[in-house]
Parts: structure tokens; sequence; C-alpha cells
DNA sequence: GTAACTTGCAACCTTAAAGTTGCACAATTA
DNA sequence: TAATTGTGCAACTTTAAGGTTGCAAGTTAC
């Protein structure tokens, strides 16, 4: 099944997983030693990241390491874009001023 | 029960209710006309991004107006800044630089 | 060839999320 | 006061996610 990019990162080991990744490439056994949990259940979340190309593997003999694929996190960032836009701009606005003036005052 | 950032933004639905705040404040019963489910299902949503904070309630008479909370979207931009620096530079990096290429041939 | 190691797949269990229906409560309107 | 409207809470069902154990396949080492 296609994976959602967004439901991959809202599992707190994935997002641990991918932040390891980012230092270097691992193999499955490795990363499993990281987590208090089974190797295969690290190979699932491993195969999850996987689906939707936010890590790509390397093989290696019998070994597999699996590197961070830092171009796909670029799609939360363009998700992002629309919001960023709002944040940027709703406190020159008079009105949303004046209800967190109110929200403060509470 | 207090709720993940990132899991309140793995669900569609809920990313849908948070792209509509962003044009304007709406009610629940307006935001269940606009999805193809019960109003108390979309009254379980808000409630999910009510209590992460990325939305604001703001009773008027025996409505309720839920604003976007652009600011606490910021969170997950903060998150994404880690990985961010990894995309920028990556591709100035030489082994990356070769290991793609190497992909590209297969 | 045989044994040890690395990994992935399948079956199963448990728990939680997403949806539904029904009811209770506060605020408006007649 | 009584009826209507807007909203939230609780109980229930269904489905999927996250975890476990067991097994099979490919690779390395003896």
């Amino acid at each position: 099944m296609k994976q959602d990019i967004f439901q991959a990162i809202a599992d707190p080991t994935r997002r641990a997983i991918l932040t390891l990744l980012t230092i270097q490439a691992l193999t499955p056994n490795v990363m499993a030693e990281k987590f208090d949990m089974s190797r295969q259940a690290v190979s699932k979340h491993i195969k999850v990241l996987h689906e939707c190309e936010l890590i790509r593997p390397e093989q290696s003999g019998r070994e597999i390491y699996y590197h961070f694929n830092a171009k796909k996190m670029q799609e939360f960032d363009h998700w992002l874009a629309q919001f960023r836009q709002n944040w940027k701009t709703q406190f020159n606005q008079l009105d949303e001023v004046l209800s967190t003036i109110k929200e403060q005052k509470k």
C-alpha cells in the first residue's frame, strides 16, 4: 500500500530514525540496537519510510545501508508554504492584533 | 489526552480543515457541510486540532468560530530545519554526488 | 557443503484512531 | 415558558497501526 508522507512522520520512532540517518547511513540491525524494540518492528518502520521514498537502500553484500533522502523532505516545505504566508502577515492585520491582546487579558 | 502536532497533521481531513481556516474562521457546523461526514466526526477532528493549539476558538453567542493558529505551525517548521540544512548541502558532498550518478546509471 | 549472519515476509495480538448514533446543555427565538 | 439551533460528550463499531514471534531466502565464513 502506498504510504502517505504525512503519516510516515507521524510516528515518533520513524522521526528518530530519520534524524539518525541524517548523521550517517545505517543497517536495520544497527538501527534496532538504538531502540527498545525488536528488529522486526524497526524493519516495519523502515518499510514505511522506504515506500514513501524518505529513505533509500544501498545493498552491500548481505547488509543494506539505508540513506536519508533529503530531497523528499522538501515536500513538507512546499506544503508549509501556504501557511508560512499566513504566519508572516497575520500580525500586521489589526483585527488579529486586537484579538491577540484580548486573549492575553483573560 | 495531549495531542502530538505531527499526528494531528497526519490526517487528510484535518489538513483540509487547516487550509479552510487559513481563508477564514468557521464554525463546526459550516465545516461539516464541506465534508462528506457527520458533524460529530468533524467535531472530533476540531477537538484534536484544538488540543495541540493549531486552532483557537472564539465564542460568539451560541456559535463558536475557530481560527487558524499560524504561530503553532512554526513548530513544524523548526523541526524541518534540521533536515533543511541537509538537503541544501548534500549535493555539494562528493560521495553523495557519486552515489547519485551511480543510481541514475541503473 | 554447512553453519552463522542479515534481512524481509506472513500470521497473529493488542490498542487506538476514525466514524457513527444518541443524548445533554447552553443560547437564541417565538 | 417552550421550541429550535449549535455544540460537546459518551458509548459503540470497525478498521488499521504498531508490536510480537516464527520462518524463509540470500550472503559470508569455516
